[in-house]
DNA sequence: ACTGGTCATTACCTTAGGTTAAGCGCTATG
DNA sequence: CATAGCGCTTAACCTAAGGTAATGACCAGT
């Protein structure tokens, strides 16, 4: 079985408008979500209230909560649409079930796992070594699109800045 | 089939002195390393050649460039002992023929990669949201074992700060 | 006992970024 | 229309962190 026929299979059709929650820091969620279209943003609200946004997820990507499908805690961060958006929702029991079953799909999920990983490692790699400044410019050589989709007010929060912050980046670049 | 008896199988015992490299940045390495006693430090080199590190490696974790060993890239980063080592070296390629014959070793195979995605992602949410100061009082409280075994200039490179910096924060730490 | 090396601390200065507040343009809604 | 709200910019002020350099402690090797 390949991925795309256990969401055949598994997966639920969500529709959700914008600016909708898919799952809430503090959820009890065990699936994961795949994102059919539209733009949604993965963030964690810390106790003084301030928003740090882990990652955007575009269509194609794959999003869910590790803690909370696999380790049994909470989710770690929120889920919530920045565009109207289709998603399918598969309960990661139904996944680790099938992957049991089925070697082809646990090669696939095998797969899909490292692929995660490198990406998670990628982005450590930027939020250790880089500046705001250097993950700004980064941002526009890879996903300029991305400068259009989502307001200035998340992108600072994603870059790890304040909005304030991200405007005088911006200056400073075009500058230079 | 279990990991412990894929490593018996296909494992090759690597004694390494400290301040021995296991790899380097740039390296074409197919290996991962299950490391049994010593300590090792994983880190990336700027241009610049600033350092900054990525993760210290304790004895039972496993490590390996996943860019390098999946993506066929290079290295991102270098691995060397902070202590003499013993580690135990898996060609990757073993681990994925015998992940495709061995349902059960996939399972694992999928439990460990789980496992190492929620570390990652602890990482970057520390990165992301916590200041210097308080990565290392949460340091601290978690792993104080660590602060013994490692230069400060390891540590502050690891919290993502000069040692110049982080004698500043132990200083304002323990005044508070 | 020297000596060179690494590690930690301190002092002085520079700078990136946070905070707050004001102002401007766009858009949605009454 | 009118206005309230939001997103973005700019400015002023301030804090925290980094750069650099000097100092001293502590080894390890000759």
């Amino acid at each position: 079985m390949t991925f795309n026929e256990l969401i055949q299979l598994e997966g639920l059709v969500v529709e959700k408008a914008k600016t909708e929650p898919v799952f809430r820091q503090g959820d009890n969620n065990q699936s994961l979500y795949f994102l059919q279209s539209g733009l949604l943003k993965a963030y964690y609200t810390c106790v003084d209230g301030k928003e740090f946004i882990k990652s955007f997820v575009m269509p194609g990507d794959t999003i869910g909560s590790l803690t909370s499908v696999h380790a049994k805690e909470r989710c770690s961060f929120s889920l919530m649409c920045l565009e109207p958006s289709s998603l399918i929702e598969i309960p990661f029991v139904k996944i680790r079930e099938h992957c049991a079953k089925d070697p082809e799909l646990a090669q696939h999920m095998i797969e899909f796992l490292l692929q995660f990983s490198m990406k998670k490692e990628k982005r450590e790699f930027q939020l250790l070594c880089l500046s705001a400044k250097d993950r700004y410019t980064l941002l526009l050589e890879e996903s300029p699109q991305l400068l259009q989709q989502v307001t200035q007010n998340d992108l600072a929060r994603y870059l790890g800045v304040t909005p304030v912050g991200l405007s005088r980046i911006k200056n400073r670049v075009l500058k230079a």
